[in-house]
RNA sequence: GCGGUCGUGGCGAAGUGGUUAACGCACCGGAUUGUGGCUCCGGCAUUCGUGGGUUCGAUUCCCACCGGUCGCCCCA
């Protein structure tokens, strides 16, 4: 073995690419009736965009991130996540100055994190994500995780699982946190590493903790539920009212807690139950950051978003056993016997074409016997056979596969007569 | 970063300390001098992950490394 892919990276072969690309086209389409715009930022950002906006006590810039320095002796890293990169555009470009707002963004794009790849963890990974920026309305947080259910919904999925949480505004959070702190601190040295640092830089992330998740002092912990603010509290109950609105199910857990920095107020996390998906069960996670643009220096904006994974999203798709509508038949393969012949195809299938019909011929020099195995394994639904006979009399001869039926057509009108055929749709 | 497991032809998959490393699929050719999906026949040379070591000899034994895969941490 020569070269391969990097550790942690993929090809997407043909094959699955039409998946891809299904997947794609389906969740675009969704984005447009929502009407979200798409966007498109660079695949590198100045590394401060992701310290200031995902911020520094979190895994992804703490150990994840691939950072390089360019000739110029700049600081750069390949983007870990989508929101501090459209954030940063949305503040550099002045989007808050949009006489259209809130502002409603979309982008697939690859992101990457130096991690050990695992099933459904790469390190460069594709996301689709959704960025709402302008608006402190509750039920923007409502619509966009109704968008993310319907990505789901509409793709096929049912084992889907919506869990939501608040995590308060700044004076909630803070007050939550103290409270923790008192709590936590008499049994420090009884929790793991992890936490007894997180219990200074981060207190909300030991809530999160797998391995203390057995400890007395977790099950008593003060809930962020209880130290709501009023305003804090009725926002969550507003987001709750819209989602039951539109019939959206979900499980509140006061113990999700996301891993950046950047999120107040509603966190959410759709996870995956079905049968033999793996460890990793998230499917998407987001929430809203009511002060990052600001940390990014822009104006005092809100915003909400969340990332889909969608490695994770073809995964559930295979664990569902959805089946995805692939279309790969091919119109009309050209079969040639002779120079004469093969010039004459070269110049059929290229008219064809160029009418928007789909054309393909060989290039082997393969006996007739030949060039039909492959225009079955093709799956054409037509042969057009061009030989010395043909030739002589200025025909062609049309073959339907699935009838096996055969019929002359003057070469000059076999453009014409194809689009009759396959409009016909005799060829199944 | 830590742990389990695996690494043989395009793919799937046997196998042994020692002359030709099974088989299946796929592919190519022929039987059928211009017509596919069936059948039969034939072809199809790979550093047996890489580098060391043990040995008269290693694809098979040992070590290291690399990679895949699954899990832990954490997340998409």
């Amino acid at each position: 073995m020569s070269l391969s892919a990097p550790r942690g990276t993929a090809d997407i072969l043909p094959k699955d690419a039409k998946k891809w690309q299904y997947v794609e086209q389906q969740i675009k389409s969704i984005c447009d009736n929502y009407n979200y715009q798409e966007i498109r930022t660079p695949l590198f950002e100045h590394t401060e965009v992701f310290q200031r906006g995902v911020g520094d006590s979190t895994d992804i810039v703490q150990k994840e991130m691939y950072t390089f320095e360019d000739r110029g002796g700049r600081s750069l890293t390949l983007r870990p996540e989508g929101t501090a990169a459209v954030s940063r555009a949305f503040v550099e470009h002045k989007l808050f100055g949009e006489p259209n707002q809130p502002v409603k963004l979309y982008y697939f794009a690859q992101m990457f994190r130096y991690e050990r790849p695992q099933k459904g963890r790469m390190r460069q990974l594709n996301q689709f994500g959704v960025e709402v920026l302008g608006s402190a309305s509750p039920s923007v947080d409502a619509e966009v995780i109704d968008l993310a259910m319907t990505v789901y919904r509409k793709l096929g999925l049912s084992s889907i699982k919506l869990v939501i949480n608040s995590l308060g505004d700044k004076e909630s959070r803070t007050n939550h946190r103290n409270a923790l702190v008192e709590h936590f601190s008499p049994h420090k040295h009884e929790l793991c590493a992890d936490c007894q640092t997180r219990l200074s830089q981060n207190p909300l992330r030991v809530l999160d903790c797998k391995k203390d998740r057995d400890h007395p002092a977790m099950k008593t912990a003060p809930s962020i539920l209880d130290y709501l603010n009023e305003e804090s509290k009725e926002y969550f109950e507003q987001v709750k009212t819209n989602l039951t609105a539109m019939g959206i199910q979900y499980v509140v857990d006061p113990n999700l807690v996301r891993g950046l920095d950047y999120y107040n107020h509603t966190a959410f996390e759709i996870m995956s139950d079905a049968e033999g998906f793996g460890a990793i069960t998230t499917l998407a996670g987001g929430g809203r950051y009511n002060g990052l643009i600001e940390e990014l220096g822009g104006p005092n904006t809100p915003g909400i978003g969340f990332g889909m994974g969608l490695e994770r999203l073809l995964m559930a798709l295979e664990a569902e056993k959805v089946e995805i509508p692939l279309d790969d038949a091919l119109d009309c393969y050209v079969v040639a016997v002779g120079n004469k012949a093969e010039l004459e195809a070269v110049k059929v299938v290229h008219q064809l074409r160029n009418e928007g019909i789909q054309a393909d011929k060989d290039y082997q020099n393969r006996k007739m016997k030949g060039q039909f195995k492959a225009a079955d394994r093709l799956q054409a639904k037509y042969v057009l056979i061009l030989g010395e006979s043909e030739l002589e009399r200025q025909v062609i001869n049309v073959k339907s596969m699935g009838t096996g039926e055969q019929t002359e057509v003057s070469l000059g009108n076999i453009v014409e007569a194809m689009k009759g055929y396959l409009q016909g749709g005799k060829g199944e």
